[in-house]
RNA sequence: GGCCCGUUCGUCUAACGGUUAGGACAUGCGGUUUUCAUCCGUAAAAUAGGGGUUCGAUUCCCCUACGGGCUACCA
């Protein structure tokens, strides 16, 4: 089998969204598991519909989720340019061809004529017009036209575009990887214009030319594109490319949550969580959409989730690098059906990378938000934080909403706790206590919690009697990790500290 | 409306003719814990419906229903 080559092509028209991530994902990890090549091609033949930033956003992102570009506008490659505008020149020809060879034709009907020839259709009852073999008939075209009169159009500039003519009653056939043979009889397809009248090609030809031209084996894309494929197959046949044609995966589609319909770009935010890897900030409203990335995800945890959106490794693994993946990948195991997306999932999954991730690289991570928040700490005593914080946070900004009193004394006391466990004689009791850790020398966590119960032991007080009380003296709170971890990492003066505060504020 | 694709617990999915239909998330209930979280245990939870084919259908075929996609000189 010839190398493998495949290509993620999005058009620069926004922001990626994650079903477009995944689309990625899935040509990257097909690639890799392949020893083959993964090509970035931008697909910028609608002008009108270019977003300023969208390019460098969309870099960006696969960067961020750590699928890497063999060839691209980055770095190039030998198949260059690898964006289509740049590629201009190398439509028209093969347009013409297909022309000169019976298989399309020049087009000169205006929009108004079009729109005209759609509501005459529509009033005689047929529901979605098309233009195809019957209704091409009456309309400017270079089939209905005679050939003077065609070629006084073309020799007079007049703008034209270029459509394929599509035949009668064939059957187009196509075998894709995930869905088997899908077949479409040609009556059901109309002439879709390939070459438009601003001299730029249509995806569908733009598509072919690039595929066939850039040696691509397979095309992943999503499942839009399953109506169009039987049209770019008749056009691999038209082009005479048939026996170079690439094979076809059409990946199902990531649904919404909640409802019907696919994932849009506009439901993350109405449902409280990024439907993009980055954020995005739209350069006309200024309207900034949240991302992945900003909202503190550990990328492996979400290339992890969204591999598992439509694909199985047919194992109860659940945990993968993105070396696993590559290793684990394959195109059988897609799913066909469409997948809703899974928010508690997506938490669950970041959560368990946090945890497995060392208190001194995520303290790297906390050190940013403290900084935030002006507060300075010690690399080291942050790296003990976050050990002792990590196995009931999911996010590495909840270590420092649940656990800003390692790094200041608190100054308010949790009510509910006070209520229920700061009785009359609590005081006295936390006020022994102080003079008993004030007198250890050894303010290890094992070293406390002996003398704490040696303490309770001779007072014949049982620990739930005290601890909450020494607890919400440390940290304000009512519940937290072991309290003798904190008050020794707090270490002695400022653990002493904080309960001759609490003894004077709490009464 | 037409064309195409799809349909297993609430969600993501496993089982590629023979299983008590398995796992994970979420949920309920226990246990562990000073507390919360974790962790452990446990429960409830699905083959859309109807016809075939077969000794036997989640699995193959047909119909219906439902869902999705497409139906632009957008990709």
């Amino acid at each position: 089998m010839s190398e493998v080559r495949v290509r993620f092509a999005p058009s620069p028209t926004g922001p990626l969204h994650i079903g477009g991530v995944r689309t990625a994902l899935y040509n990257y990890l097909f690639a890799k598991n392949k020893g083959g090549k993964m090509i970035l091609r931008i697909e910028d033949t609608d002008q009108t519909r270019f977003v300023p930033g969208a390019e460098e956003y969309l870099i960006d992102a696969l960067k961020w989720c750590g699928i890497e570009l063999d060839e691209s506008v980055v770095d190039g490659g030998e198949y260059g340019p690898y964006k289509q505008s740049e590629r201009k020149a190398m439509y028209l020809p093969y347009a013409e061809q297909l022309v000169k060879d019976g298989f399309a034709y020049y087009a000169f009907d205006t929009s108004e004529e079009l729109t005209a020839m759609r509501e005459r259709m529509k009033a005689a009852g047929v529901p979605s017009p098309q233009y195809n073999s019957v209704t091409r008939t009456t309309m400017q075209n270079s089939l209905a036209l005679s050939e003077d009169e065609v070629q006084k159009r073309l020799d007079a500039g007049d703008p034209y575009a270029i459509r394929i003519k599509m035949p009668r009653n064939e059957e187009v056939r196509l075998n894709d990887i995930i869905r088997g043979w899908v077949l479409v009889n040609t009556n059901n397809m109309d002439d879709k214009v390939i070459f438009k009248s601003d001299g730029m090609p249509t995806y569908h030809l733009a598509n072919v030319v690039d595929d066939y031209t850039m040696k691509i084996s397979h095309v992943i894309r999503g499942e839009e594109w399953l109506p169009s494929a039987p049209l770019h197959v008749l056009l691999y046949k038209y082009l005479g490319w048939e026996n170079a044609m690439p094979e076809f995966a059409h990946l199902p589609l990531i649904l919404k949550p909640d409802g019907n319909g696919k994932l849009s770009k506009r439901d993350g935010d109405r449902l409280g969580f990024p439907v993009f890897p980055t954020q995005w900030t739209n350069p006309e409203t200024k309207e900034t959409s949240s991302g992945y990335r900003e909202g503190g995800y550990i990328k492996e945890a979400f290339i992890n989730m969204l591999s598992f959106l439509g694909w199985n490794p047919g194992t109860t693994q659940e945990i993968f690098s993105m070396q696993e993946l590559i290793e684990a990948f394959s195109l059988d195991r897609v799913g066909k059906a469409g997948a809703k997306f899974d928010f508690d999932k997506t938490r669950w999954f970041n959560q368990q990378y946090l945890r497995a991730k060392s208190g001194e690289v995520l303290a790297q991570d906390l050190q940013v938000i403290l900084k935030e928040n002006g507060v300075e700490a010690d690399d080291k005593f942050v790296a003990t934080v976050c050990e002792q914080l990590k196995e009931r946070a999911t996010f590495v900004k909840d270590m420092w909403e649940e656990g800003k009193y390692y790094f200041s004394a608190p100054t308010s006391y949790d009510e509910k706790t006070i209520r229920k466990k700061w009785k009359e004689d609590t005081p006295k009791y936390v006020l022994e206590l102080k003079d008993r850790l004030a007198g250890l020398s050894d303010f290890s966590s094992e070293n406390i919690e002996i003398e704490f119960k040696k303490y309770l032991e001779e007072n014949e007080l049982g620990m739930g009697k005290l601890l909450p009380a020494f607890r919400v003296s440390l940290t304000g709170l009512g519940m937290g990790p072991s309290l003798f971890d904190i008050a020794s990492l707090l270490g002695k003066e400022e653990t002493i500290n904080r309960m001759e505060i609490a003894l004077e504020k709490i009464n």
